[in-house]
DNA sequence: AATGAATGAGGTTTCATTCAT
DNA sequence: TATGAATGAAACCTCATTCAT
């Protein structure tokens, strides 16, 4: 006589997935918490119900909640660094450009990449490998304004503090962006971008 | 079998001081972690050991860790904003530079205020009053600006957007000044406050 | 219209101890449950229930699982080293015997305390300072018995070997003892100390 | 946002191998890993690891790790009671000297199952075939003394407690040995053998 | 007002076990 | 027979909060 008529066995494999795709639920499922809440209000049980998977199973694919947030924060690192990469040779003006429409496009179609990428929710649980990658990102730009300077695009001075001021400005049209308040469209992205490069380039 | 031979003392009122004092303390405390490390990576017991109180002193004061973080976040608006009403008449870009340089004074004297005030550890814990005041610092800055732009001394267009430009560029030197990257004397602060300006300008 | 009455909240300190009463009743369920069922399977809800404290409040006395295994297994060593300082003065013969009677009373009495100290169920978690603690107990054995061959009292040969065989004997009686298969009164105990004595006397 | 391009295959049997032989893969793997850990400290995924299977491969052979355990520790006790059978007719002194020496042997070429046999990493877990098999090894010692005594070689008394006597000390050679203390050649396993049979054996 | 021992929900992580392949 | 991803109960531990003193 048994009121719960089938007690259902621990370790019982239900799913059946191809592991990637398990994976790739879970870096998704991780990103968007992440990024919503905070690293430390996202709680595992959270992660794991979200990417329908149970709890353990995470475990399965990354060593600790840690490990698995700073290889989500790397994965969304590569993307916006190949923003870089992709930019056709030219003129500074236009590769910057290249590169803020291409960031700004990403932030349009996967918020939680570009929040994840320039807002990381806790800089305190980055590991020395993601620090490196976060400075990889930066010094891409830094040899594109550098590249500007040299041919006298971008004004004389710290091209340091060039580079802080592009991309703090490009910065704030990605918060803009996966704020929601500037949607598709939206006529800001463009005249901050163009602020942007008057603000580092040589004055007429 | 005993493992520790001297029971230790316990409960009562030990310290006798002014209420206010002890709330300063924590006050003080609290901004100090809470910037330092984060909202959730900040205990209580770590709050009051580095006040120098009890546990369950902090309730005496505060109904809730939420509620001493709102409290003392608000307490960093004033001050900011206090800077914006002891900024002398004048025209916008000297009102401007006034409040530019007294919100990088505070970060040179006291970075954790600062912190809090412009990169707060955690906005989801920030509650209603909060996000006004916050709001408010926003639009006191943005009243500038209106007359600003009233007196044509800033650019035609959303003078919105002019603010959110010149606020993310001053942004940028507090956060290299309370990193203690760009320390007293450094020219960065200047040439990026002149940046701010010419950026949101009417072009000559 | 609530069904459970009164839902009690969280943080609610219901019962009010000395603080070294609640400490004393952790060590006490702690060495018996790892006693009898070992390190790895006494849970910390096992050791919190028996001792009648709520689970989190081991944590306010001990660092961790470890640190209470630890503490109480030096606290055994403690009292078993007690034995050997009060043998008094006197052929080495007698003062082995005292030992070998006290320790054969401690575990009669406190049979958790013996079985810490001479079984102890997981040397894997012992710390540099239990090992430490086991050895000076040992050595407080092996000065006894250098003093005897000293005297000409204990066989001639490796003092350690004799001491591993007196050791070896002594701690089969505890271990009948403590597993109550020789009860008090029973006359296995000092026939097996005599021949642990005649094991490592000097040949008449 | 791809983490990890290469998706790693998955499923089918891979290895094929004799079943007998991974079966004894698993049986040596096991045994090393408790005796050298300990039982809990012991995982499933140790055990597979290290024997060159998969996890589920042990639900196999065996139907929980407890069986396994228990399995394992039969076939110590199955070896180490062949011994006792193996001791040549002839007075009880040539015969349990037999014994201890055979074990002795058995403990430097394979440490690991004498462990198993003698010093059980987890007694909690012996189920009461295990139980039996124990006392079984026992009652062969224990026969051995008894016909020694019948022949006046051991002396009066409890004829159990002789058993007791020389086993501890012969344990005490074993518990040396496997440790590593006392390798090949070593003295001091003679002359303890030695010591164990004058303590039991009939005084002259 | 101040104390700090006690609480217990809930956090991260482990692991014996299952079963589709 | 063998595989290994998946499971979920349960382990250890943390910490915001309470309240007798």
């Amino acid at each position: 006589m048994t009121v719960t008529p089938n007690p259902p066995p621990t370790g019982h494999p239900v799913r059946r997935r191809n592991p990637q795709v398990t994976r790739d639920r879970l870096v998704r499922a991780a990103a968007e918490l992440f990024t919503a809440q905070g690293y430390h209000a996202t709680t595992t049980p959270d992660i794991a119900r979200r990417a329908g998977v149970a709890e353990g199973t995470i475990y399965r694919h990354f060593s600790s909640k840690q490990h698995l947030f700073n290889e989500i924060y790397r994965a969304a690192l590569r993307v916006l660094e190949s923003a870089i990469r992709d930019a056709p040779p030219g003129p500074c003006r236009e590769r910057l450009a290249h590169v803020a429409r291409a960031w700004h496009a990403i932030a349009l179609r996967d918020p939680a990449l570009v929040r994840l990428g320039f807002f990381p929710p806790c800089g305190a649980e980055l590991d020395g490998k993601s620090r490196d990658a976060r400075r990889r990102l930066r010094d891409g730009i830094g040899a594109v304004i550098a590249s500007g300077k040299a041919a006298a695009e971008v004004r004389t001075g710290a091209a340091d503090l060039w580079m802080d001021v592009w991309l703090e400005l490009v910065t704030l049209v990605l918060e803009r962006t996966v704020d929601g308040e500037w949607p598709k469209g939206h006529p800001a992205p463009e005249h901050v971008i163009a602020v942007a490069w008057d603000a580092i380039r040589t004055p007429s």
